[in-house]
DNA sequence: CACCCTTCTTACGGACTTCTGACGATTGAG
DNA sequence: CTCAATCGTCAGAAGTCCGTAAGAAGGGTG
């Protein structure tokens, strides 16, 4: 995970947002500060946080209803800070897309301990569609994450592993590197040259030979194509 | 049959075990009260109930997993509530050995008549062979709680005999420490580190170079798998 | 054939993950 | 109450992987 990730703490009560931005600077995030339902808005519209720390007992627009808005917004993870007895407040929020609720009082280390298991379970890898990929004597096992080759186990690195089962997922189409580096990666840009070498590590370990590739084939001037075993 | 049975109520919802535990005692059972998996196991560790009535959808480890262990651990039979379109769930916790289920909402006056029945029935019954899990010279003994190495018994902590019963349950199938932390911990966040020590301490015990693990592999940027021996 | 652009190959330092040993708190037994 | 065992936490060590850069090789074009 690329550090700092930058947290949004909204509560209308400095104390408790003074204290949780001390804790969760010393976790090692960046924090910003907002008092009300509007100044929150406006900030993530402005410059959009890696997570919110909501408080549900709001001035003005009220917890569940900035929730609201930023579920519209888009995907921006949200914990929810509930006061003790809120409980059909609590399930409303969780129903409204929260990602996470923390009732007050509330330890600081477990708030913390949330806002890193959230930012961690938000990317997350989705669960695999196809547990089992075959191809010739390739197999990859998408539920152990293991693959063997002929039997014989393959010692792929976490991007070679999701690289090429993304190729097995789509064998016969050409993919720009450009492509691959949003598919695979998840990046909106980035160094192309990263999935060319990653390419190569992984021809390595799958091509009986690496320097004439059959299975993954070069598109000159395009890029990268998986072509399964007739 | 000689009163009174003791049953123990788990459902993390106060009003619906209240209203479950005044029916059944009126019915003429002594009734205890969990609020979570974790909490009920335990329970029927201290002090084996006669009887389980057993929610499904539970905070921490689930209804699935709790009835699972206690299955297990040996004979008490379990009626498990369930909610309405929860179908397959329902269908999986019979295949784990749930005596009977209930759906919700359902009349206090049904159940009362289940647990009666599911009673009768118990006493009839020869109780279910144990299941025993091994591999290789390992061998894990659910009901006693024991494991042996060839023969010898391993001296194991209840932390490590959780984690290893959850592994051996669970073979071939990559977890993160965020997913094991949920499972065999029953936490829904935490420090992960926490996984990583027991694991360590785990492999010190089973594996024949604890340096060179061959049963807890781990899986590198994601988390731990146990590989049967073959 | 000569030039340019693309792809291949290799190497390296930094970042991140996992391992390891140790410590204090808690719990339960004697 | 005392003592031993277990547990969660932590910090430093060790190990692994990843992205980048830079030169070599190869394909395309005139």
């Amino acid at each position: 995970m690329d550090l700092p990730t930058r947290v949004l703490v909204v509560d209308d009560d400095v104390t408790v947002a003074d204290v949780v931005r001390r804790y969760l600077e010393r976790a090692g995030h960046r924090v910003t500060l907002a008092e009300n339902g509007e100044d929150a808005l406006r900030r993530v519209a402005e410059d959009p946080p890696d997570l919110v720390v909501l408080d549900l007992m709001l001035p003005g627009i009220d917890g569940l209803e900035v929730c609201r808005r930023l579920r519209q917004r888009g995907a921006i993870p949200v914990i929810m800070l509930t006061a003790l007895g809120e409980e059909e407040n609590r399930i409303a929020g969780l129903q409204l897309g929260a990602d996470d609720y923390v009732t007050k009082p509330f330890s600081p280390r477990e708030l913390t301990l949330r806002v890193g298991s959230v930012l961690r379970r938000a990317h997350t890898r989705p669960a695999p569609l196809t547990p089992s990929l075959t191809d010739g004597d390739l197999r990859l096992d998408a539920v152990a994450r293991k693959a063997t080759r002929a039997g014989a186990e393959l010692p792929l690195t976490t991007r070679e592993f999701d690289l090429l089962e993304f190729f097995l997922t789509h064998p016969g189409e050409a993919f720009t590197r450009e492509h691959l580096l949003e598919r695979v990666w998840g990046w909106d840009f980035g160094d192309q040259s990263t999935v060319t070498v990653h390419v190569r590590r992984l021809r390595e370990k799958i091509e009986k030979t690496p320097a004439k590739p059959t299975r993954i084939t070069t598109v000159w001037g395009v890029g990268y194509r998986y072509d399964r075993t007739p």
